[in-house]
DNA sequence: TGTTGTCGCTAAATCGTTTAGCATGACCGA
DNA sequence: TCGGTCATGCTAAACGATTTAGCGACAACA
C-alpha cells in the first residue's frame, strides 16, 4: 500500500506537481506564446472546435497536457455568463434524509457537468438570507433550495432574476410559483394511517412535525385525512408536535405512553422520530410490532436494519433529488418554461413494527 | 404563515426580484455611470476603503442597495487571484460521521467568509481524479480532502501547486506531507480494548475496517496494541474485515456468534458497524451490556440514543472538522508554513453496551 | 507668490477566457 | 493574370471587478 513513513516534522509544504507548472500558472496565453498561436486558436482547439485543423488541435492538446494546463472556469464564466455551478441552499445536512438527498443531487448534477456550491441555513431565516446572498455572488446557473422554516416568498424571489433557475426541493413555499421536487406527503402519511386502520387500530397518535414548514403541514394534513377516511374523530391530545429528531421522538413516545388512555399505534413525521419512539418503547420493555404499532416516514437506509425493522412510508428521496437536479437543468436550458412539480407518490413498506392493536400496559413508576 | 393557495398551473416562472433589477445586471460600471463616479470609487466605497469620503461612501452603498447590486465574485477573483472558495473532496457523504464532518467544516468555513464547493468520489479513485480536476478549474483557495481508498500520493500532489493549500481530513495518505486533521485512531481503539480488558474480557473481536484506507490500518493497529498491552495473544479468526457499514457489522456479528468459541466482546471500526452488530444481537435474543460487550467508534449522535446506549470512543468529529478548516485557512494565509497535524485524542465514553464477560449462549438454529 | 501637503477621486492596466468578424494564403478556374 | 472560394487562424473587444500611480483642487504656510 502507500508509504508508511511519517512526514519529517516541520518539513516544507510540497511544491508544484511533478507534472510541472502549478495550477493556474499555465494559461491560454502562455500556451499560445509557446506554440506561436493565438489564444483564440488554443481555446478553440481545446474545445474540439471544427474551426481548427486536426493537426493543430492535436498539437495544442498535447502541449496543454504536457504543461499541466488547467482551465480557469471563473474567467470563462465571466465571458460566457455560465458558471456550471449549481448552488444548493439546504436548511440542514446532518439529518440522514437530507444527506441522501444531497448525495443524489450531487451525483445527478456532476453527471451533467455541474458542480455543487453548498450553503446551509441551519433552519435560520437570517442565516439563509446571508448564505443565499453569498452563493448568488458566484453567479450559479441555478439555485436548489430547501427553505428554512418561516421562509417567505420574498426570500426566494430575490434570487429569481432573469435566467437564474430556482428549484425548491423537499420543502416548498406554497404559492411561490417555483419548480418543486418532493414527495406527496399528504398521500404518504394517509397511507400509513390506512395501514394502521386496516390492522384494527382506532386510537392512532402522530409523533413529530410542526407547522412552520410545508412538510410539517402536509404530513399533518395526511394524518387527519387518514383518520377522516376511516371515520375516526381527530383527537388533538394524540398529536405530539416537534422537530423531526430522535430525541424529540423519544420524548413524544414517552408522553403518549403516559396518557390516561394511550394510543395503540402512531404514525411519525419521519423515520428519525420513529427511531426515537422505538427506543423509548424498548426502554419501557415494549416491542414495536408486538405491543405497539409504529409507522415511520421516509424509509431512510437505517429503517430496514432496525430491530424490529421499521414499517414506514418510502418517499423516494434519491429519486426526487435527481428530479430536482433535472428540473434545474431544464430551467437553465429554458428559463421561460412553465412551472413544473415533480411530486413522487410514496409507498408503504410494511416491515415488522406494526401489528394488530394491543392495549398498552403502563410502565411501572 | 405563508400563502397556501397553489401556484396557477403552467404559470410563467417569476421574473425579476421586487427589489428591481435582476442579479448580475447591475454592475460596478452601471452604478458608476448612474452616480457620475468612476468604477474605482464604487469599488473602494463598497469595500469601506478609507480612500473615499464618508459622504460618497454612504451615497454609493445606498445606491447599490437600492438598485439591488450583487457583486460578481468571479470577476473579482480573476483580478485578485483569490476565490474564497474551498473545495471539499470527500470519499462519501452518506455516512453520518462524514455528514457531521461536512456540517462542521461548512460552518467553520462560512464563518471565515469561505464557501464550500463540493465533490464526492464515492470511494473511487478514477472518479476522485475527475472530481478534483473539475474542482481545480474553479481555482479554490484550498482543498480539503478525505482521499478515496487506494489513493496515492500523486493523486494529491497534482493539486498542490504553489499557493494552493491542501489539507487531509479524517483519512490521510501516510507520508504525503500534507496537513492533516483527524483523530488518533491507534490510541482510540486501544482505549476501547483496554476498557473491555478491565471488565475482564480476554476474547475480544474486531468488527469492520480494512487495509485500503489509513483509518482502517490505524484502528486495526490500535486493536492489536490494546491486546498486546494486556498480554492477550492476537487471534486472526476474531477479526472481521469489511467496510464500516451497518449491514456489514450485522453480518460480522453473526459470524462471530457462529464461531466455535465466540468472543465475549468486540470493538468496532465505527459506530455504524456497532449498530449493525447490536441489531444482530437483538435478533439473536441477546442484549449488549448483559450478554455481550460491544464498543463502537466515533460516537456519532445516534450512539447515545440507542437502546442500549452504545459504549463507544468519542473522536471529536466536529472539532477536527473545524481544525481542518482552520488548517486550510492558515495555509492559505501562509503557504510556506511547516506541515501541521491536528490529531485529536479520542476519549472513551462508557454507556451501557458493555459489561463483565458472560459466556455466549448459542442461538438455536 | 510659490511650495508643500492633503484629500478625493480617476485613468488605465490587468486577470484568463470566448467569439464575431477579419486577414492570409493556397488553390482553382476562367 | 485575376478574381473567387475555402480553410485556417488571427485581431480585438468584450466580461466585471481590483489596484495603483497620479491628477486636480484647495488650504496652509513661509
Amino acid at each position: 500500500m502507500d508509504e508508511t513513513n511519517p512526514p519529517p516534522p516541520g518539513a516544507a509544504h510540497p511544491g508544484a506537481s511533478p507534472a510541472g507548472a502549478p495550477i493556474g500558472k499555465v494559461t491560454l496565453q502562455g500556451l499560445a506564446r509557446e506554440l506561436g498561436l493565438s489564444t483564440a486558436t488554443i481555446s478553440l482547439a481545446l474545445r474540439d472546435s471544427p474551426m481548427v485543423a486536426e493537426a493543430t488541435r492535436l498539437k495544442v492538446q498535447e502541449a496543454a497536457r504536457a504543461r499541466g494546463y488547467v482551465a480557469n472556469r471563473g474567467a470563462a464564466a465571466l465571458r460566457t455568463a455560465r458558471t456550471n455551478i449549481v448552488a444548493l441552499g439546504l436548511h440542514d445536512i446532518v439529518n440522514p434524509s437530507f444527506t441522501e438527498l444531497l448525495a443524489a443531487v450531487e451525483d445527478a448534477l456532476s453527471e451533467a457537468g455541474k458542480t455543487v456550491l453548498l450553503g446551509v441555513s441551519q433552519e435560520d431565516v437570517a442565516r439563509q438570507t446571508r448564505t443565499l446572498g453569498t452563493l448568488a455572488e458566484y453567479r450559479p446557473d441555478a439555485f436548489l433550495v430547501s427553505p428554512a422554516a418561516h421562509s417567505r416568498v420574498e426570500d426566494l424571489k430575490a434570487l429569481a432574476s432573469t435566467g437564474i433557475a430556482v428549484v425548491q426541493v423537499t420543502r416548498e413555499i406554497e404559492g411561490s410559483g417555483f419548480d418543486f421536487a418532493g414527495s406527496d406527503d399528504v398521500t404518504g402519511v394517509a397511507l400509513g394511517v390506512a395501514h394502521l386502520v386496516a390492522l384494527g387500530h382506532r386510537r392512532i397518535g402522530m409523533i413529530g412535525g410542526f407547522g412552520a414548514i410545508s412538510t410539517g403541514r402536509k404530513r399533518f394534513a395526511g394524518y387527519k385525512a387518514g383518520l377522516a377516511a376511516a371515520g375516526i374523530p381527530f383527537d388533538p391530545t394524540l398529536v405530539m408536535e416537534g422537530p423531526g429528531l430522535r430525541a424529540e421522538g423519544r420524548k413524544a413516545m414517552a408522553r403518549l405512553l403516559a396518557l390516561d388512555e394511550p394510543p395503540t399505534a402512531a404514525v411519525c413525521f419521519n423515520d428519525l422520530s420513529a427511531f426515537g419512539a422505538l427506543m423509548e418503547l424498548q426502554a419501557a420493555g415494549l416491542l414495536a410490532g408486538r405491543d405497539f404499532s409504529l409507522v415511520g416516514y421516509d424509509d431512510i437506509e437505517e429503517a430496514r436494519v432496525w430491530y424490529p425493522p421499521l414499517t414506514t412510508v418510502h418517499t423516494f428521496i434519491p429519486e426526487y433529488g435527481r428530479a430536482a437536479a433535472t428540473l434545474a437543468l431544464k430551467r437553465i436550458a429554458d428559463p421561460g418554461r412553465p412551472v413544473e412539480r415533480a411530486e413522487m407518490t410514496p409507498e408503504l413498506v410494511v416491515r415488522a413494527s406494526t401489528c394488530a392493536p394491543v392495549p398498552v400496559k403502563r410502565r411501572p413508576l
